[in-house]
RNA sequence: UCCUCCGUAGCUCAAUGGUAGAGCGGCCGGCUGUUAACCGGUAGGUUGUAGGUUCGAGUCCUACCGGAGGAGCCA
């Protein structure tokens, strides 16, 4: 029943063709086993035997397979439905019969069509194509079954890590996406113009978090984020979406917890409710069922030791890879969370740990199966002293952060926070070998179209 | 920015330096249980662009344009 409640309108009674049916939907079609319904749909594929037709159906809830037999409609439908093009649209009705020939259990039988429109040509034909042919097409692609799917789950994983968050008496704060300067200061930032000032387009909502949870206590924001690199792997997108939840009066320790428990929560709830979309995606499931908190754990100075036994070159002092976070990955059969960077290879924010000034109390967590980074976190610097000598070691203009220098003078607290990519966690949970798969319409690199 | 590879029909790909072809899709016809259905017929080309080598270039060379994978950087 959720499902039904889940996917689409039912219900609704037309008056059609003179007989009374019901427009409902193929997600719901279980639920009308043996009546006449009828549905929006597009074609999908055409089979035809002369004198039996068999219509592959869409309409985004689901697919079905509708069967027309020539001595059963009449001339005119047989025809209709005979000179039907791939993604043409048209309302069907028919017969919902249950048949174990099926692959999703059910069949209509098909009285009646009544065509909306005969598409031209599709660019886009049943069979293997071409990555940049499919890019250029991509507001076709998405109609594909695998498409569609994988939509379906990115939207699920939203879903799953608002409830949940919600649920942890987190509070959704947007922060801005045109802004006056760097957050991190590292990366490339998006140029634009403000009226007669410079802005660009953020790339992290994280320092602007930290105000909110001043304000809120525990927070989190949703939004896309941007970064003019000029990067051409798997794993990037000029514009990507993150969750960074920050919350006050969490230490380094609390904050791996709620990591570990929001990601296993996400991955949990996929498998319970997308498991007909993880089949179409052939996922294999016993790799994410272990997705269960907690995570294992190892520090930066473990992690090179495990690479330098691996035979890996590494030393103490180097930031990883993605041949590294491969490897070390490998070693775990759960996402596993890397802590205690050296300080010179991390952001400004980070807070030393106080034993051990030379790394920072941080977190990187790695992805099974070579997904690599999905979250990095850690604790923030909350002594306004420390905070004011960064600035002048990473060459910050103090005007520009006056406002985020004001957060430790004014009731400072501990705190602490994460970012989550949001596509790099659909690419792990789909089984993707490429993050331009799980975003509508992925803008990288030379693309910019459609 | 750097390294490697690839650009041939609408799509996916063939073609020793010697007459540019197949499958799918389109169109026409056949078939009562098809699963990217199948069978027969048919149309479809400035081989990414510009130069060069050669009797002759899709094929070899140079530059440019476009794409893919990776490095660095990052999530």
């Amino acid at each position: 029943m959720t499902r039904l409640i889940r996917q689409g309108y039912n219900g609704q009674v037309t008056n059609w063709m003179g007989v009374r049916s019901v427009l409902t939907t193929i997600g719901n079609i279980s639920a009308h086993v043996g009546e006449k319904v009828k549905l929006g749909v597009w074609l999908y594929n055409r089979r035809s035997s002369g004198k039996i037709q068999f219509l592959q159906l869409r309409d985004g809830t689901g697919m079905i397979q509708g069967v027309m037999v020539k001595s059963q409609v009449s001339p005119e439908t047989w025809e209709q439905a005979a000179d039907l093009t791939q993604e043409s649209s048209l309302y069907i009705e028919g017969t919902v019969r249950e048949d174990e020939r099926s692959p999703s259990g059910f069949e209509m039988d098909v009285t009646g069509i009544e065509v909306i429109q005969t598409a031209e040509e599709y660019p886009i034909a049943l069979k293997e194509h071409g990555v940049e042919f499919l890019m250029d097409h991509r507001h076709l692609w998405i109609r594909s079954p695998r498409q569609r799917s994988i939509l379906r789950i990115r939207a699920e994983i939203i879903r799953a890590m608002q409830d949940w968050l919600n649920g942890e008496g987190f509070t959704l704060v947007d922060p801005p996406v045109l802004t006056p300067s760097s957050c991190e200061g590292t990366t490339n930032l998006f140029h634009t113009k403000y009226f007669d000032e410079d802005a660009y387009l953020t790339q992290s909502g994280q320092l602007y978090m930290e105000a909110a949870a001043m304000a809120l206590g525990r927070v989190y924001s949703f939004g896309p984020t941007f970064r003019a690199e000029k990067s051409k792997t798997r794993r990037h997108l000029i514009e990507f979406w993150m969750i960074e939840p920050e919350m006050a009066f969490v230490d380094h320790e609390e904050n791996l917890r709620i990591q570990e428990r929001m990601v296993a929560h996400v991955v949990q709830h996929i498998l319970q409710h997308c498991r007909d979309e993880l089949k179409v995606l052939k996922r294999d499931t016993s790799a994410l069922e272990k997705v269960k908190a907690p995570f294992p754990r190892i520090t930066y100075d473990e992690a090179v030791h495990l690479l330098n036994r691996e035979g890996m070159e590494f030393s103490w002092g180097e930031d990883f890879g993605a041949p590294h976070e491969t490897k070390i990955a490998e070693s775990f059969d759960k996402p596993v969370f890397i802590t205690h960077y050296p300080t010179g290879t991390k952001a400004f924010y980070m807070k030393p740990d106080p034993e051990r000034s030379e790394v920072v109390l941080c977190d990187d967590l790695i992805a099974p199966e070579g997904y690599g980074e999905v979250v990095g976190g850690s604790q923030r610097i909350d002594d306004p002293r420390l905070l004011e000598e960064r600035f002048q070691q990473h060459q910050l203009s103090q005007e520009a952060y006056e406002w985020y220098m004001d957060l430790r003078k004014y009731g400072s607290v501990p705190h602490s926070g994460f970012g989550l990519g949001l596509e790099r966690t659909v690419a792990w949970i789909c089984g993707l070998d490429h993050v331009r798969e799980t975003i509508p319409f992925p803008r990288m690199l030379n693309r910019l179209y459609p």
